[in-house]
Formats: structure tokens, sequence, C-alpha cells
RNA sequence: GCGGGUAUAGCUUAGUGGUAAAGCCCUAGCCUUCCAAGCUAGUUAUGUGGGUUCGAUUCCCACUACCCGCUCCA
């Protein structure tokens, strides 16, 4: 991205934010105690945006099929699950980080270095009389100038320099020795700098089970769960033997999952605690990368079905090497944000493993018997996951838009709209009597607004001119806005009488319905 | 985790070592017959904690949060 554009982004970026704040969509958690690092509330229309998404998503893949099924599991998660699923352990790479360079390494990735390793105990500047004790030791392997350790000490010395215009080259180094070293993995192989002891990196938050509990009992850790997937998998057996399914088949579900990011960046885009919506599509495994392919293509869909066009998404076949080391095929489908193009959703292959896994660490039989076939198999599964915050902020990114429109004193101005799908839209339709002192309008809109309420959000408006309470709900996305004025009270004849005026979010164009046919008419549009 | 930046009202911005300003928004009233109209009145702010000072929103330090670039993202 040039810097131009990314300029750009970032401004558009904070105008969402802003707007988003301004409305009521989104609010920083805590706000008033100075906030929570990576933690968001959502305000009332942000709920009634992710509600919308979330309910769609169930309908769809739920509540329309058959052969789908929901669960709704715990969040705080036995410690044995997330052991047999790997991620307690394996998958917490240990870390080491450049004492110089800054740049962090995998422990187990660091090649084994030999030579000589220069040790240090510490730095002075003799002018200033600035010094500093803290050891050091730089690894040159043989051959290499015995300058070169010193040199790099004096760098490494002088990050804790307070007047930076002392050279590095000025600091006296104390306590030199020096040691035969053989295979260690204490340097850095770039630049011979010693490095961090590893650190574990695991981002699960882990907290204790009862009153009574310390944090020395082992036996009662748990763990909020990272992930919805595990509890599909650990009630895989229960959910097959109460239902009477038959493969392939699908357990789905949208909950809360909880991850210790180091660096929670992107608005909402990567937080602490967020929301999956997951589905675990059980199958043979010769079925695997075929349905592979088909989740991905009914995953694009339902994105076009909330308002996130297909040219706005991106598709990643991810290559060998950067899957999961279980998965046989992934997809992710990204979405291009204004900080760049970043994942929605992975539809992942991921064979037996999960089922395998858990029979083994349970050492309970998580077979599945195939009556087509009379025979008894672990299901293999293929997992489209999707993160619904990170939709939520994307329909929110996609929906942006400014447009200039000239007002009736023939002076351009900006109208600033959220373009929701009328379908994702937090308000359906706003409900406006014309005048507020005019009490038979005031009236007969309260009665629209009840007439309709049972089946959607209604937002009922009588403050400010008419103009500008449209334009409020330009800002929030509201497609429709119906207008009761003189003729609906049937000033003009028996013609208009009880009809008003629609007004479409978009075109800012005007329509005259009959109040009998609105609540039809809106229902087709935001089915 | 590293480096850089930022923090004044709901939003956008101004300003000052000595009473913190404006626009928009919002609320109430009047007015108003379809795209942010007008008039009147009103609410609301220096992120948190220290230090220097007679006095700090302003200077210094720390913390917190957000943004940008790295790193990381099982």
């Amino acid at each position: 991205m040039s810097d131009a554009v990314s300029e750009k982004n970032t401004a558009l970026m904070e105008k969402i934010v802003s707007l988003s704040k301004r409305r009521g969509f989104i609010f920083q958690s805590a706000e008033i105690y100075g906030g929570l690092n990576g933690c968001w509330d959502y305000g009332p229309l942000g709920a009634e945006l992710k509600r919308n998404l979330k309910e769609y998503w169930w309908r769809k893949n739920v509540q329309e099929r058959e052969d789908i099924l929901g669960l709704d599991g715990s969040i705080l998660t036995h410690q044995d699950v997330l052991k047999a699923s790997g991620h307690v352990g394996g998958f917490s790479d240990p870390m080491c980080d450049c004492l110089l360079s800054k740049a962090r390494l995998r422990a187990d990735q660091i090649e084994p270095q030999s030579g000589t390793a220069y040790h240090y105990t510490g730095a002075s500047h003799e002018e200033s009389g600035w010094s500093v004790d803290r050891p050091y030791s730089v690894l040159l392997q043989e051959g290499q100038d015995p300058n070169k350790a010193k040199k790099t000490a004096r760098l490494y010395y002088a990050q804790f320099l307070t007047d930076k215009q002392i050279s590095p080259k000025k600091l006296e180094l104390a306590g030199e020795t020096t040691e035969a070293v053989e295979n260690s993995t204490h340097y850095n192989p770039e630049n011979g700098s010693l490095l961090t002891e590893p650190r574990e990196f695991n981002l699960m938050f882990k907290t204790h089970m009862g009153a009574s509990a310390d944090d020395g009992d082992e036996s009662s850790v748990a763990y909020l769960r990272p992930e919805t997937a595990q509890s599909i998998f650990v009630q895989f057996k229960n959910v097959a033997e109460t239902n009477r399914v038959k493969l392939p088949f699908g357990i789905a579900q949208i909950g809360k999952s909880f991850r210790n990011e180091i660096n929670p960046r992107n608005y909402t885009f990567r937080s602490r605690e967020f929301e999956q919506m997951e589905i675990e599509f059980f199958c043979r495994g010769e079925d695997g990368l075929a349905l592979t392919e088909e989740w991905l293509e009914r995953r694009l869909t339902f994105y076009e079905e909330i308002g996130i066009p297909r040219e706005h998404l991106h598709v990643l076949d991810v290559p060998d090497g950067e899957r999961a080391h279980y998965s046989k095929k992934t997809y992710d489908i990204e979405y291009a944000f204004p900080f760049g193009i970043q994942e929605l959703e992975g539809v992942a292959y991921r064979t037996d493993y999960d089922l395998s896994k858990h029979k083994e660490h349970s050492g309970k039989p998580l077979e599945f018997f195939d009556d087509e076939t009379k025979e008894k198999l672990i299901p293999h599964v293929v997992e489209p996951s999707a993160g619904c915050d990170r939709t939520v902020l994307a329909l929110i990114c996609e929906a942006y838009d400014e447009e200039t429109v000239t007002n009736e004193k023939g002076k351009q101005e900006v109208r600033t709209v959220m373009r929701f799908s009328p379908r994702m839209a937090p308000i359906k339709v706003g409900v406006f009597p014309l005048l507020k002192n005019k009490p038979e309008l005031v009236e007969k809109a309260r009665e629209i607004q009840a007439m309709l309420s049972p089946f959607m959000n209604v937002f009922y408006d009588e403050t400010a001119a008419i103009g500008r309470r449209y334009r409020r709900q330009d800002e929030v996305g509201t497609p429709f806005c119906v207008t009761v004025d003189f003729d609906t009270l049937g000033e003009s004849g028996d013609e208009a009488k009880d009809t008003v005026t629609l007004r479409h979010r978009d075109s800012m164009e005007q329509e005259r319905i009959a109040i009998a046919d609105l609540r039809n008419f809106l229902l087709d549009r935001i089915a």
C-alpha cells in the first residue's frame, strides 16, 4: 500500500470508528476507567446489527437445514479437553527475543551455535560518568575478529544511554571473560547477540474452579475456551446418539471465545474476547475435499446475502506449510478492510484429527456407525469457522459511504450513509409525523409504529425538521422511512387517505404507499 | 513484546503556567406541509496517578488506552 493510500485508509477508519461511537454501534470497554485493552462493547445499534448477523447465520445454517444441529457449549473448559486438542502444551511455542535487534525467534527453530562466548558485566562512559551494570554476552564463531564482540556489546549497552549524543564507540566495557561454547541456542545466529530465556506464549485465559482453589492446585485448572470447536467435538457422541443422524451432518455453534492476544489491533478486528460462528460438518473421509469446496461456495454466497459483495472478498488457498498440520485443505475468506486484507472466516478440512485425539485422550469410543455401509468409522470434518465480530466490522466498513448532495439552497454538502443491506440494518424503518405539533399526525404515526413493531425494529422520531430526521436515519443505515402527512389524514381527498410517504435511504426517492400494505412491503425486503 | 505518535465536551477542532473557546451533535420550547431551515434557552471536557510550582490542561515522570510500523496470531 502506498503512503497516500494508507493515509487515506487510516482517515477512513477513523471516521468509521468515530461514527460507530457517535451513533452507538461500538464503545470501548470500561471507557470511564481508562479502557480495557483489546475489549469492546456493542452499543444499542451495534447489538442489533450483531444479533441480525447471528440470527441470519443460525437460520440459514441450522433452522433451514435438516442436516445441521445446534449446540451451545460452556465457555469454561475442562483442561483435559484442551490437552487433547493440543492447545495446552503443544502449540504454545516458547519464544526468545534478541537483546540487540529485538527480533523474536521461536526457541525450537534456533540453530545451535558453537564458538567463543564473550561475557561482559556492564559498560561505562568516562567523560559523562554514566554507567550500566547488566550482564551481556556475544558469541563469535571460530575465526571471527574478537573486536566484533566488543562492537556488538557496545551497541547493546548504548541502548541504555540517556544521552543519545554519545557514540557507542566511546563506551568502556567491564568484566570481559571468555568461554568456549558448544551447540548453544542462547545466541542469535544473525548477529551473535545473547537472547532472552525462552518464554511461553500461551494465549489461553486460565482460571481455577471452586472458591477454595488456589493457584498451586493443578487439578482445579480450567480455561476459557480459545475456540468453540472443541465443545462440538467433545459432544459429538451425545448429539449423534440423541438425534438419529446420518453422514454427512453438521453441528453448529455461535459463542464467545477468548485469546490472550499479545497485541490486540485494528479496532474490534483482533480482540481478546470474540464471538465465533462455527460448523463442524462431519463426513466420510473420501468426501472431505469436495465438501470443503462446497462449503467455501456456500459461505461466499452467505456474505453476498448480508451485503458483502464477492468482489470485496478474497479467497486464499492456504498453501502447504502454512496450514495447521492436521488440515489437508484450508481456505481463508478475507475482506478488504481499510487497514488491510484480513481473514473473516476459515474453511478447513480437518480430517479425523479432532475426534481421533479425543478418542485417544478420553479413552471413549467416538466412532460413528454408518447404517448405509454398515461400517464403524471416525468421521472426518469440514469446518467453516467465521468470526462474528470481524464480520460485524466488515458490515460497518462495507456500509460506510459519503456522498455529495446539493441542498435546497444549492449548497453542496456531504451525506453520510450506512448502506447496510435491509436484512442486516439495525433499524428497519423510521416512522415520523411530518409535524409534531399536530396531534392528528402524531397519533397516526404512533399507530403505524405500534402496528409494525411486533415484526421489526421500528424507530419513532418527531423532533426536528423532516429532512434532518431522514439524515439521522441515513447515518445509522435505516433503509426505509415513512412519514405521516396531511394527505394521510385525507385532506387532499380519499385517494391519498391512509397512505404515507415511503422514503428510500439509498436513492432518497419517495413513493406513496397505503398503510395497509406497509407491513408486507417491509417484511419482503428485510427477510 | 519492540519502536514511533496521540490523548481538551457525544463528535471535530482551538487555546493557555492564572475564569478553557468554537462548530456540529444532543435536550427543552416556539415555529415549520417532505431532505441536516430559523429563533430562544440548556447539558457536557483537559485519560489516570505522581512531581516541579503560590498556582499545571499547559513543563517533567510513570501508568492506561488508542493509532502507525515491526513482531505475533496455535
